[in-house]
RNA sequence: UGGGGAGUCGCCAAGUUGGUCAAGGCACCGGAUUUUGAUUCCGGCAUUCGAAGGUUCGAAUCCUUCUUCCCCAGCCA
């Protein structure tokens, strides 16, 4: 089985989705019950001497390594891997590895990293499901060749610019090379002579034999196998002669005994052939029935978000980000650096579903995800990140004692830790307001709150610089109200704050992140995508922690109490001496409701 | 303009053998609880299904016309 977990959200009885009513009618056919299944990827001969395919239905993810994966592939991935848990099948990893120009190792292993991060798993007790597309490169010859023998192939002479010409356009119909008549024995050679080594790239070409007048352009004879003279990150220099996805994906899928190849809305027009091809090859006895079906769903379009890959390419060569995986990327690297979820992701692509419908989803939704996961996950601790000093004015100087909070208000079980309470503590700048706006419940002169966990206080004023700006603020402890000791619900207040103990805080870097762009359609209408930047995307500053966190590891998380979620940096971390990134905020009905200082909501403090 | 797709509440999305079917989630708005203005909890939230006609006792579901949006002319995937 594919070993992907579920969610503690995810029901019983995931939502109906267009997919899964085409499966449950091919399963109540039996329309693949008889498929035969040697172990291992291959042609109809070997399969048909293997037992039945214990896999109720089969699915793959298929990138090409040619660069890093994306939330976009994140849906793809828990689709395809979520439909295989569900309903008793296989999920494959393929790298789909047919362009050697543009692939590379890399991308390969940073690939299997994301997938494996995500939760999913093409391993279990009896397969290992991880495949490359280069591997079945003599299948797809001799595919080739077939097409060729039964007058379904010809090798093009024509350079590419004419062929381009002679396809015609959306609306004029194409017309036949002057190669198209060559003998089914003259392909044969050519093409052999293509696979040696004699030709230079781009000297002839195999062509699909169908009909350059269709009204599907990709029916007009499409490309098949191109001669390309380069290393390959898998098979190196064995191959000179390379298929195109139009050909080899359809092959990849019916080798693997793929039941379900789920890909995105573009590939539509693509089907027509994918069928074509397999059943001249079932025809031919290279491939066993049923064949694999295509079917196309609509890609994750993200506001707020770019998913190209041109334009991520642009972001981190023109640096506009640090990188890959920067925090502020739509990448699984950048995600993970920022403190997103795998159970979060897989929450979101349950939510959002999967149809045939163009869509662009509120980025808040994927966010409302992470934070419902991290909610339930994050042990809390407090993080003061625009530090005011709080004078208890009665609290004698030099003295200290232990407060008491709990690691997580919903898990008695997950213990309390202690905090040193003293006379000097560091409070949030916002949390302080010399004349209240209408509905503050916070600190002001005279007014009265709780130090969440520790005392309540009431405050005096307030100490001012030369400019008129706030540098102290005053209070009276009351000592009989220390959380925790009897007595001490007996004051009722409105206000709670957090705060740190200044003898005994670490201080430590914060990077606060928003949106990377601050336009919901980057680069939407005439604009440049990257004149949609957000100028405020990353904000970083000096926050007082409490002691607790001194020692946090590498992407541990937290929430920081009314701020949010926040992660270790895995890369800057160090030692005791941890650097945290915000991967969220609370949501916040105050701060981002336009009221207040409305300086807590989102894409600030 | 050829071909292929899609238009159901602010954002997603069920529903497409025509008959209490306009599910559900998120957002949003009320109210309760709350030592996080968080969480949780309760309640509200499409006489309407891109538009206009038509068939029918009855249509989001059938027919006609119109309209908007997306994809396709790589020896990329």
């Amino acid at each position: 089985m594919s070993n992907a977990p579920k969610n503690s959200k995810e029901t019983a009885a995931p939502a109906a989705n267009f997919i899964r009513n085409i499966i449950d009618a091919d399963l109540a056919a039996g329309k693949h019950a008889q498929r035969r299944w040697s172990g291992k990827p291959g042609l109809a001969p070997r399969q048909l001497e293997g037992a039945l395919d214990p896999a109720r239905i089969r699915t793959r993810f298929p990138p090409e390594p040619n660069g890093y994966l994306h939330f976009g592939h994140a849906k793809s991935i828990c689709l395809n891997f979520g439909l295989a848990r569900d309903y008793g099948g296989r999920c494959h990893l393929r790298f789909d590895d047919t362009n050697p120009e543009k692939e590379e190792k890399e991308y390969v292993d940073s690939i299997i990293d994301a997938v494996r991060w995500l939760g999913f798993s093409w391993r279990d007790e009896k397969e290992d499901n991880l495949y490359y597309a280069s591997d079945y490169f003599d299948s797809m010859v001799a595919c080739a060749e077939y097409l060729i023998e039964s007058g379904n192939a010809y090798v093009d002479s024509q350079s590419a610019d004419e062929m381009r010409a002679s396809r015609g356009t959306l609306t004029e119909s194409g017309k036949d090379s002057p190669y198209r008549k060559r003998s089914p024995e003259e392909n044969m050679l050519l093409f052999r002579r293509m696979q040696t080594g004699e030709f230079p790239d781009g000297a002839h070409i195999l062509r699909a034999k169908i009909d350059m007048a269709s009204p599907n352009i990709n029916l007009r004879d499409p490309a098949i196998y191109r001669i390309r003279h380069a290393e390959h990150h898998n098979t190196g220099n064995r191959w000179c002669v390379y298929p195109m996805y139009t050909f080899a994906h359809p092959i990849e899928d019916a080798l693997e005994n793929i039941t379900h190849s789920i890909c995105t809305l573009e590939f539509e027009d693509q089907r027509p052939f994918y069928d074509w091809l397999l059943a001249r090859l079932a025809e031919g006895g290279l491939l066993q029935r049923p064949l694999p079906q295509q079917i196309e769903f609509s890609r994750l379009n993200l506001s707020y978000v770019v998913l190209s890959k041109r334009k991520l390419i642009q972001l981190v060569e023109e640096k506009h980000v640090s990188g890959w995986d920067d925090p502020r990327m739509p990448t699984i690297v950048g995600a993970r650096r920022r403190g997103y979820t795998p159970e979060g992701f897989r929450l979101f692509a349950e939510r959002i579903g999967v149809s045939k419908s163009d869509s662009l989803i509120d980025y808040t939704l994927f966010e409302d995800c992470m934070r419902e996961v991290l909610n339930e996950s994050s042990e809390r601790r407090v993080a003061v990140l625009d530090p005011l000093k709080l004078v208890i004015d009665n609290y004698p100087e030099g003295q200290s004692e232990q407060c008491f909070a709990p690691n997580h208000p919903l898990k008695p079980e997950l213990g309390k830790r202690a905090m040193p309470f003293g006379r000097e503590l560091w409070i949030e700048r916002e949390d302080f307001m010399e004349t209240p706006v209408k509905g503050y419940r916070r600190l002001y002169p005279g007014g009265i709150v709780r130090l969440r966990h520790g005392f309540v206080v009431k405050c005096g004023g307030c100490d001012k610089d030369e400019n008129g700006r706030v540098v102290a603020v005053h209070g009276e402890y009351l000592p009989d109200s220390k959380s925790g000791t009897p007595g001490a619900d007996n004051y009722k207040v409105k206000g709670n704050l957090h705060w740190v103990s200044a003898a005994d805080a670490c201080q430590a870097e914060v990077r606060l992140y928003d949106r990377l762009f601050a336009n919901p359609a980057p680069g939407s209408g005439e604009r440049d995508f990257l004149d949609d930047l957000n100028p405020d995307s990353m904000r970083v500053v000096t926050a007082q922690l409490e002691p607790a966190l001194k020692n946090a590891g590498a992407e541990e998380r937290f929430q920081f109490e009314r701020h949010g979620y926040f992660v270790a940096d895995p890369v800057d971390s160090r030692d005791g001496a941890p650097v945290f990134n915000r991967t969220v905020t609370l949501k916040d009905s105050w701060g981002s409701g336009g009221q207040g200082t409305g300086d807590r909501g989102q894409g600030t403090v």
